[in-house]
DNA sequence: CGCAAGGATGTAATCGATTCCATGCGCTCA
DNA sequence: TGAGCGCATGGAATCGATTACATCCTTGCG
């Protein structure tokens, strides 16, 4: 492949002129540059982004390491992060973590020793050493989604509190008393959140979350219905199943259907995080839609402010609820719950599909 | 960040013997080879990857170009193109060219520059002068699930031929014979041979494939929606709709929901592309499955072969079809089609998981 | 007319590795 | 005992860019 010695060659002048005009450096004549262009396109040459980036220091390159790409959540994400990242001149690669441990660490130090100029993480656990290591050494670094508490990060997430309050309120106006949970790995922010969030806001209707009604999970669609089964198998069952993510919703609707139970007729589901898809499954699933696309930009722009010198705030956008039949009755005007926080209605507009 | 040459300073040896260390050369004697270690942990140091790749003249990655991220069947693809290429010691870098050449390109040159190993790509189109470029220039590319007629490039993909024949005999057995397809763009190959297929298939059967019921899609769910309003407006609308991809299946499954229209009942649906998601909609979705899996990693053996300085194969495996409620009828037995090629009878096997 | 200012250009150092070549040393073997 | 071999090691070139510094040339102004 050519490099910028045979350009020069071809133009008969310095790599040094040649760079300049590569890099529009105003101190060059009009003559040279039209030369050295002319050289460009006749060789086809190609500037080399790995000796660039050696002498700048700079990838522009910016890693993402995702829990999983195979869940419709962080594909989204990933997507608006790579577009976000391509309008401000940087690429990006993706680590799938699939939510191990060890594979973020791979790509982690992957990533590192690419030298890109900065991390996206959605962390899977509390933080290996070597994602430590990384903050302390100074490597721009953002979360999104979930975090790491304690670490000096900016963290760019959904707070799903109020939509948690609504989907309780829905439920509760329903009908339903004996509502489940299945969490996400307890080693994830957003594992424990979810729980809490779901807890409080049965506390407020005079509901408690007995902890057999709390199933464990890991944010996979096995043990969705794992849980769900053990839900089942209880000798008083809930009315109501909520999967803190889609890929346990779907494990969890696996379940109930092998039973041969009807959603929402024998019991009821919700789900967190929305997907195109959860109109079109039998029934279509309520569950809470988190603003991803504007997650992923938001994180990028943080992260970019980081890389740029400036010192980007953590950004937390709210989710909301979106009603559809799998907890029972027609999805249909608010009919505004009853009781306590009344604050924050119930959102009931279609999922959106367009982007800003 | 601490450099090789700071490790041979801390190590009181040369950069060289460090360097030999590294990569495990056998001339090192074990007491330098301790004292490098040591140093090498006491300062953290990695291995700067941009500066090796520019001496060694290798990335250690592959570039995957591919058409469009949102989709369930690329997301799985890519998902075992990475596992496999890690198994293998490269990294992989996604480029989601969103079904756009001008995107598609801009992925192709970023990667390019990047100097990646190899080249992963499911062309959006016929093939743009920089991607043939590449080719003739040498670039390791092998083509996945799609490809260009006519470049002398190893391409891995599944041939539904069979599986669409099978699913014909399933769609006449059932009474169906006004057969509708929605065509994914001229320009690839998936969205040509899957129209071609389908027809003869239907020739077979002794039925016709009329202008009117091809509806030209572009692979995404909006134009599955429009294409499938077209035929319902038509005066005699197909009995089944064929959506040669699985969004515009999705697509297509809400026109026909916003005529308050029931599937199987008052009109039939099949997809290419079987996804996890098709178990659950309502009703299940009758579809041909490809290994995906199989495929993508069948792909990164190809591209490495042929970077490692091997000549691989091109490399075809067979779809299958899996019978769903979607067009009527409970999913059961064969039942064995009556008339016509009674060859490739409907394989119903799990999907293969050895590779040739 | 002479000198300073500044534009255009080239030379060479540099980034962090890898690797060829030369050197020094200890051994073996004739 | 000395020639020769091979191992361990260091020096220095190299990959393809960027960029500080030096140099030369052209202008403008006093």
């Amino acid at each position: 492949m050519a490099s910028i010695k045979d350009v020069a060659g071809q133009a008969g002048v310095s790599v040094a002129t040649v760079s300049r005009v590569l890099n529009d450096h105003p101190s060059v004549s009009a003559d040279a540059r039209a030369r050295v262009l002319a050289a460009v396109e006749s060789l086809g040459y190609r500037r080399n982004a790995v000796a660039r980036s050696l002498r700048t220091d700079q990838t522009h390159t910016l890693g993402l390491v995702i829990s999983d790409v195979m869940n419709p959540y962080f594909t989204e994400l990933a997507r608006s992060v790579e577009e976000e990242a391509r309008a401000l001149g940087y690429s990006v690669i993706i680590g799938n973590a699939d939510e191990r441990p060890d594979l973020q660490d791979h790509h982690v130090r992957n990533l590192l020793d690419r030298r890109i100029d900065g991390l996206l993480v959605s962390p899977t656990d509390g933080g290996s050493p070597l994602m430590l290591d990384a903050v302390r050494a100074g490597t721009p670094m953002v979360f999104v989604d979930r975090w790491i508490p304690g670490v000096e990060v900016p963290v760019v997430r959904a707070d799903g509190l109020a939509a948690v309050r609504d989907l309780v309120a829905h439920l509760h106006g329903l009908g339903h008393r004996r509502l489940a949970i299945i969490a996400g790995p307890a080693a994830t922010t957003t594992g424990q959140e979810r729980v809490t969030a779901f807890r409080e806001a049965l506390h407020a209707y005079g509901l408690d979350l007995p902890e057999v009604y709390i199933g464990q999970g890991d944010f996979q669609a096995a043990s969705g219905r794992r849980v769900t089964e053990g839900f089942l198998d209880l000798p008083e069952p809930p009315e109501v199943v909520f999967a803190t993510d889609n890929l346990m919703a779907l494990g969890a609707l696996d379940a109930i259907r092998a039973r041969g139970l009807r959603v929402p007729e024998d019991i009821a589901l919700a789900a967190f995080d929305d997907i195109p898809w959860f109109v079109h499954t039998d029934p279509p699933i309520t569950a809470i839609a988190q603003p991803t696309g504007e997650l992923g930009r938001a994180a990028v722009r943080a992260l970019v402010d980081r890389i740029e010198g400036r010192t980007p705030e953590s950004v937390t956008l709210p989710a909301r609820l979106v009603v559809r039949r799998s907890c029972g009755e027609p999805a249909e005007p608010p009919a505004s719950p009853e009781p306590p926080p009344a604050q924050s209605p119930a959102v009931r507009s279609p999922v959106r599909r367009s982007q800003p």
